[in-house]
RNA sequence: GCGCCUGUAGCUCAGGGGAUAGAGCACCGGCCUCCGGAGCCGGGUGCGGAGGUUCGAUUCCUCCCAGGCGCGCCA
């Protein structure tokens, strides 16, 4: 029950009835917004505005006409009061009957208020982090990591039927110089010192995993010719590195419906098919050995190569295949996550799609920004030159899951993040994480002392006692709530999210303070448990779209 | 040079073409016989610059300036 929608048909339904009346030919686009300034209402529409520009009238007399129209219109008396203002804004105020509606709505629905069917069951691929299994996951990643499972929860939610998946591009150079910088790590272990590759791995994770490796092998491989074992060295630091990223994904709770590997596209052929497909369509051309996509025709900056001269197909053609594949998958959506660094990347995958089949509206592309680490107010310094970056895990041991995946969240992804390591893990009022959970716990407690005192909340609460100033307006924020998901769904936006879960904090522990739910008359009781009960299913449904704990103790 | 993202309060950031632009942090001053003080109340300066579209622009368009990131037969 999303109140503004309610709100934006009423509207809607009244100037589609006038719209004859007024001489439209076409129904002209009308908006709805939520003033700035409570005196103008809960809701404000500018149709009267609209209208007057394609009719050629002057606003406000429209304005008293839509007035009149929604007054009579009301059937279900939602309506409070009306007024035309400023310029011709049609300030629309509810009744507090028809916030009592929602309320009671929400306490029904429980843990269910704020979704939607406004996915329709519509099938989107989401894919998100897909770090090379090379390293361990830094903070970057991280972020991707919360923006995408929160996103995925966010359309789940909303009625889409989400799959994640990770693609593991195991396969190609970097897997081989992954290999031997393995190789040679393990025998320097194994007292025989050898150079690592020119472009080797050089993180100290590297020396980890060879001397993990030593001691369950031993040193039967320190003399054994580089083609004989280069492909367990391989295999065996890929396979060692992913299951460590598989780890830091689970302690950050993040899940996957599917972990697809780069090297099963090869192996079915489909990478091979999709050059195929190119060709036949006539989009592919030889120049000197290697094989060239038109990609410049189609929007990019220049041609790509698929296949390089030495017959070797590039990265880019496995990523085409695995679109191709995914294209076919029968998604209304395929959402990418990428790190803002790849962003050049996508003129050339949006050609190839096009390519293939000539529509590559389905694909979106999200590009998240970078993350700097600050501490103490100043930024962590990131030595790029040992390959070694803050990574994901240290930051989840100093801060946890939960203030790590919020502090992500806090900001659109579209805007580099300054993570506050030492905001994040203090454990006060300051960090907006711990001001959040303890709305919650903080209900939980006024039930158990509710309890204590014998009082449970009933069936049916008279919530038409709540009347004051203060009770309305935090059953406005409640209302708002199912309308913050779906446009964190629509705009693919989880920030949202947080940001409105402030404000509904805010407003709470006001109230608290100002206000006492248990002790006052019966009713009374039973109506502000009614309100705390529904705060605390919306912090807790908040929460649990971005994938934070709702502690019932803090 | 070209492309993508971003310029909003001292700092970090919200702001779906609308009316008097908000929050947190930081700073200052208040509030505990009380359902949890991990809390509450009060205090204020700002849309990088120039044009354009519009009845109306922080929001859309163009140019300029600044910052970040890209521009491989690497992945």
């Amino acid at each position: 029950m999303n109140i503004r929608e309610i709100v934006e048909s009423m509207v809607s339904s009244v100037v589609r009835g006038k719209q004859e009346e007024w001489g439209l030919d076409k129904p002209v686009p009308v908006s709805l917004e939520i003033p700035r300034q409570e005196s103008h209402g809960d809701f404000s529409t500018n149709a009267a505005m609209q209208i007057a520009r394609h009719v050629g009238r002057k606003p406000r007399p429209i304005a008293e006409e839509l007035v009149a129209a929604l007054w009579a219109g009301d059937r279900s008396r939602r309506i409070g009061s009306l007024e035309v203002a400023g310029p011709g804004f049609v300030n629309i105020t509810l009744s507090d009957d028809a916030w009592r509606e929602i309320l009671a709505h929400a306490l029904a629905e429980g843990s269910r208020f704020g979704s939607s069917t406004i996915g329709g069951g519509r099938k989107v691929h989401l894919e998100f982090v897909s770090a090379n299994p090379t390293g361990p996951l830094h903070v970057g990643h991280g972020r991707g990591a919360a923006v995408g499972d929160a996103l995925g929860r966010i359309l789940e939610f909303t009625g889409h039927e989400v799959v994640r998946e990770y693609y593991v591009n195991d396969v190609g150079n970097q897997m081989d110089n992954l290999g031997r910088s393995l190789l040679a790590r393990y025998r320097t272990e194994c007292g025989k010192p050898a150079d690592l590759p020119e472009d080797g791995y050089r993180g100290e994770y590297m020396v980890e995993l060879a001397r993990e490796l030593r001691m369950e092998e031993g040193d039967r491989y320190a003399d054994a010719p580089e083609e004989e074992v280069l492909p367990l060295f391989r295999k065996e630091a890929g396979d060692r590195i992913l299951r460590g990223i598989r780890e830091d994904l689970e302690t950050f709770r993040v899940k996957y419906d599917r972990w697809f590997p780069e090297e099963e596209l090869h192996v079915r052929g489909e990478v091979g098919d999709a050059v195929e497909e190119l060709r036949r369509k006539g989009l592919l051309y030889e120049s000197e050995g290697a094989t060239f996509l038109r990609s410049q025709s189609m929007g990019d900056e220049k041609d790509r190569v698929l296949v390089r001269a030495d017959g070797r197909t590039t990265y880019f053609a496995a990523d085409v295949a695995y679109h191709r594949h995914k294209m076919r998958g029968g998604y209304s959506r395929l959402i990418d996550i990428w790190g803002a660094d790849h962003h050049g990347y996508v003129a050339r995958l949006r050609a190839a799609l096009k390519a293939l089949g000539g529509d590559d509206s389905a694909l979106e592309i999200l590009l998240v920004q970078f993350v700097t680490l600050v501490r103490e107010g100043n930024p962590v310094q990131m030595s790029t030159r040992s390959g070694e970056f803050t990574t994901l895990r240290e930051v989840l041991e100093e801060v946890g899951t939960d203030a790590a995946r919020f502090f992500y969240l806090l900001r659109s992804y579209h805007t580099h993040l300054d993570f506050d390591l030492t905001l994040a893990k203090t454990q006060a009022r300051t960090n907006p994480v711990y001001y959040i959970q303890y709305v919650h716990a903080r209900i939980c407690s006024i039930f158990r002392e509710a309890e204590a005192r014998g009082e449970t909340l009933s069936e049916h609460p008279p919530i038409s006692m709540l009347r004051l100033p203060e009770e309305v307006r935090l059953m406005k924020a409640v209302a708002r709530f199912p309308d913050v998901v779906s446009e964190a769904a629509k705009n693919r936006e989880p920030h949202r999210i947080p940001f409105y879960l402030l404000e509904l904090a805010d407003l709470f522990h006001a109230f608290y303070h100002q206000h006492r739910f248990l002790g006052e008359t019966p009713e009374r009781t039973q109506a502000r448990l009614a309100l705390a009960r529904t705060v605390k299913t919306v912090v807790g449904t908040g929460l649990s779209l971005i994938g934070v704990t709702a502690p019932e103790r803090m």
